[in-house]
DNA sequence: CACATGTTGCTCATTACGTCA
DNA sequence: CCTGACGTAATGAGCAACATG
């Protein structure tokens, strides 16, 4: 869990965004975007890296699509995690399981050979057991998606390799992290909104009660005829025109007018910034628990 | 050139499992 | 020990972009 990782020390940034390249808002830009992967086409694997790659291990990752990928170990000395996570379960501290973990994929990988596909095949009922990645693997692959968010598959292949994965599981990772992002920015975004909903309606009620105040003015023009002369001038940022602060005098109708835009505008636009989410990932800080 | 088909990778919603309080 | 909540790995459907015939 999150408070384990954070516990070891992992202090991953992880910066929201909008993971998506063709959505990515300004404010976060900050999301590494792509040197090597710009929204370029997905297959192209197949122009710019089938040549570097070819395709066996590319494929096992895409050929799984559709099929149950934990039978689909054509990925070199990686064998199904399922296996492997059966060993994990029962409750020990998170080091241990680590350890432990780490260690049931290994000695899984180690002992199931590349031609052994069936390692569900067997235990079909197994079929969905779910490998709890090590705290390098999620590292490792936390670095990578702050260098870039999205997967070619070279790199999605050589990271399959660097962390005794299944390319497919690389891929998923990539995909439920980019998923966890959006989530977050999703929270983020609707705080703000939230924030601006409610200035707008502190500054609704607080024009509608200067409307009321005006029309009562205008009702009774002798009022205002004997009201003291404004005590201070200043200046109206927007217009500049000097108005007082001191009254409700018609002379300050306009300035009160102005000076409630430009406070409007300050509330929606200076003292609300849309808020740049930082380092709201999980392994930055756990979630707490209520 | 327009079209149908296949491939690939993505998002989204959901499920299932592991862990913890 | 049991249980509910939570985090997350994994799955499947559907979509878009592109290549190919």
């Amino acid at each position: 869990m999150g408070e384990k990782d954070d516990e070891f020390g992992l202090s991953l940034s992880l910066s929201l965004g909008g993971v998506n390249q063709q959505q990515q808002p300004p404010s976060l830009n900050h999301m590494h975007q792509p040197q090597q992967q710009q929204p370029v086409p997905m297959n192209h694997n197949k122009t710019l890296f089938g040549d570097l790659f070819q395709l066996p291990a590319d494929r096992s990752s895409d050929m799984v699509r559709g099929i149950d990928v934990n039978s689909a170990a054509e990925y070199d000395g990686v064998s199904s995690p399922n296996s492997a996570v059966s060993s994990v379960s029962g409750g020990g501290k998170q080091s241990e399981r680590d350890d432990d973990n780490a260690a049931a994929v290994a000695g899984e990988r180690t002992s199931c050979s590349r031609g052994s596909d069936d390692d569900d095949g067997g235990g079909s009922d197994a079929a969905r057991k779910k490998l709890r990645l090590t705290k390098e693997q999620s590292m490792v692959l936390e670095e990578t998606f702050k260098e870039h968010n999205t997967l070619n598959p070279k790199r999605k292949q050589a990271l399959a390799e660097e962390l005794n994965l299944k390319p497919r599981q690389v891929e998923v990772w990539f995909q439920n992290r980019r998923a966890r992002t959006k989530l977050k920015q999703t929270e983020v975004d609707c705080e703000y909104l939230k924030k601006c909903c409610e200035n707008l309606t502190e500054e609704n009620r607080r024009l509608h009660k200067e409307v009321q105040e005006l029309r009562a003015l205008k009702l009774s023009p002798q009022m205002y005829m004997h009201m003291n002369p404004p005590t201070t001038l200043t200046m109206c940022p927007s217009c500049e025109r000097t108005h007082s602060s001191a009254s409700s005098s018609p002379a300050t109708i306009h300035s009160t007018v102005a000076a409630a835009t430009s406070s409007n505008c300050k509330l929606l636009g200076a003292n609300i910034r849309r808020p740049v989410p930082v380092n709201t990932w999980p392994f930055e800080g756990p979630i707490p628990r209520p």
